[in-house]
DNA sequence: GTGATAGTTAACCATGTGGTTAAATATAAT
DNA sequence: ATTATATTTAACCACATGGTTAACTATCAC
């Protein structure tokens, strides 16, 4: 059982899965940021928002320029692009699958129906 | 305390960053199936794979309809087209990111530079 | 009833996660 | 050289995760 992130997939879907992490990307998206400005906002010490940096760049989500004793954070998109890519690539068969929740919701009931 | 409310989006992309769990999807993706025949073609216990299939349902990715001894997991579309849209939301940023690596990348170099 | 079948729950284990504070590193400013 | 600033690393904590085996529950078949 080792590192089960390894697969690129796994480890996108996995940074996007933490709402600072979402966060993070969402600002990056306006354009890089150094890594105080981007802590900032956030109600957690630094040392917190360096680890989800490093979630993100083992993900391949973010690359770090050092200038100086700054470090300047940019969103690299691919593998987003890639997950993206995965859900959609499944899209026309959930919506296939759409009549069938229509279905289970018919053949289920409502939560107290008598069975 | 920065609240993204959204608790929903957490537990769609972390039940898509395991692989076993992202196959199970895949083959759903193609119709119902039962526990059983879900766990088959997998290399782990049933326990394992029931876990799996409990993270899929709170993540609502999964209705379970239990008929005799027999369970029928049908795969629940929506979530997945709600991570979908949110990585769709920030692409167009992405795509304009794009020009930022390659400036990245030209500005460090090559990985193995000497500091 | 007895037993087989489908599946979950319980208890456990090793490792990962997300957070903390304190110390370390590197660079800039004086 | 000293000090302040930016950021990471180290050590730690509580809890989650992904797996196991064993025991339990529920249903079907005889």
């Amino acid at each position: 059982m080792v590192n089960y992130h390894s697969v690129p997939l796994d480890a996108t879907f996995h940074a996007l899965a933490d709402p600072t992490r979402r966060a993070i990307l969402m600002r990056l998206a306006k354009g890089p940021l150094l890594v105080g400005e981007l802590a900032q906002p956030f109600d957690m010490s630094l040392p917190a928002v360096s680890k989800h940096l490093r979630v993100l760049s083992q993900a391949g989500l973010l690359a770090q320029e050092k200038s100086g004793r700054v470090r300047r954070c940019t969103l690299l998109a691919a593998p987003m692009r890639d997950a993206a890519q995965w859900i959609r690539h499944y899209r026309q068969f959930w919506e296939g699958q759409l009549d069938a929740l229509d279905h289970f919701l018919r053949s289920t009931g409502p939560p107290m129906e008598p069975k």
